[in-house]
DNA sequence: GTAAAACTAGACGCCATTGTCTAAGAGGTC
DNA sequence: GACCTCTTAGACAATGGCGTCTAGTTTTAC
């Protein structure tokens, strides 16, 4: 009965939601017909009312896959983040590369912040979930592996929590333009761009070379 | 004939532009309905569409209206950059508050940053006008303000346009949870997030001292 | 005061969309 | 082949918004 039947089904509300995240990406919620996304979807209008009881229903089974599926791959690329301090400079300029191209100039990166900004005052919920899953999870993860590479001595580092968004920021900073109006960066500006984000934080935060001998330079300065 | 019943119909218009914006605003192109455009600016309906032929001439006038002021408010802060390099960190603070303040996180702001990411890909011509006159402009412009400073010996760059776009998003690292989701900062965060942002800016690009007369490496000045 | 212009309130036709319903087809298992 | 479930195409009522029109009221100009 059901089981092997599965198969079809499943496929077919996969379908649905790719189509579905088509649509509301790009036309809104509001503007988004079933209509539409049961034509992108390749399906009968009445199977996505099978499947999902209205549009409602719909967007919220869409935003879920898709943080799903973006929050994966965060954690994938995060567990990557460079661990030792020699070349600290090039694996640095590789995770940004990894981070941008994966998780925020992408497909569900791009929707998932259209989406925030459009609908998140209407489902606050919705948003309280992406924000603890997704920047939120990035800031603090991002703040304690920076604590692991200044404890090693490498960086010096006051607030962990600034440098962590700033270290985004600063990741993002030649994106922003581009990814705003939904361009996809290539690779060699990606590579550019993180390079220069790592160059700046590094110049910023980076242990500078003990000039004396043993001196500890720079006491950390008070943390705002 | 025309000339003073301007006075009337031109409050008229101002209410409408205001209460389309807010609407607009709030719940998209899409989803927003004439009837509560006219409620909110206590308007009939049928004043709107004599005013502004069809919901979209009235969208396209409100983005005018917004992008008019917006730019005026982005030239006269820019028009207040720090000159001189002394007092640099905190002239560059109040400069970043004002920049958050008044362009960045307030209502024009965030109408315009929503705008431009939902409905921007349907109103090409739109999205370029402000992207020249808005982000653009505040590029190019702290780019030429930053090398004025550079060529003071005050800051070393090597790429001007780089260290403008990393300028702002530095600005903007602390308040970019805040502003997506609709908050206001208030003034005691916009003075932090300056800070902090001045803060490493200034250790990424400031001067640094001569390294052998009477140097304490890097002061990176702790003030309040 | 009078005339013209602007505003209001409401009714109206039109169209797109949502969500339901029905009859028929496709695909699998026993 | 019989049966069951999922799917499809299309018809259907209901809703709501847009844009027009009309009749009546207020404001402004002279």
């Amino acid at each position: 009965m059901t089981g092997h039947t599965q198969r079809g089904q499943c496929a077919k509300r996969m379908s649905i939601l790719d189509a579905a995240a088509d649509v509301f990406c790009r036309q809104g919620f509001a503007a988004a017909s079933i209509d539409e996304i049961a034509a992108v979807a390749c399906v009968s209008r009445q199977t996505i009312y099978n499947h999902y009881r209205e549009k409602e229903t719909l967007f919220v089974a869409v935003v879920e896959d898709v943080m799903n599926r973006a929050n994966a791959m965060l954690f994938s690329v995060l567990s990557a983040f460079p661990d030792n301090a020699d070349n600290l400079e090039d694996d640095l300029t590789a995770f940004v590369v990894r981070l941008n191209k994966n998780c925020l100039c992408n497909h569900d990166g791009k929707f998932l912040r259209k989406l925030v900004q459009t609908e998140g005052e209407r489902y606050p919920h919705l948003f309280e979930s992406w924000r603890q899953h997704g920047p939120g999870k990035l800031t603090t993860a991002l703040s304690a592996l920076l604590a692991r590479l200044a404890q090693k001595g490498t960086l010096v580092i006051d607030d962990f929590d600034v440098a962590a968004r700033q270290f985004v920021a600063l990741a993002n900073a030649d994106l922003q333009m581009m990814t705003l109006f939904g361009g996809i960066p290539t690779d060699a500006e990606l590579e550019k761009a993180a390079r220069n984000a790592v160059r700046t934080f590094l110049r910023a935060y980076r242990q500078p070379p003990a000039e004396n001998a043993g001196a500890q330079p720079q006491l950390a300065a008070v943390s705002g």
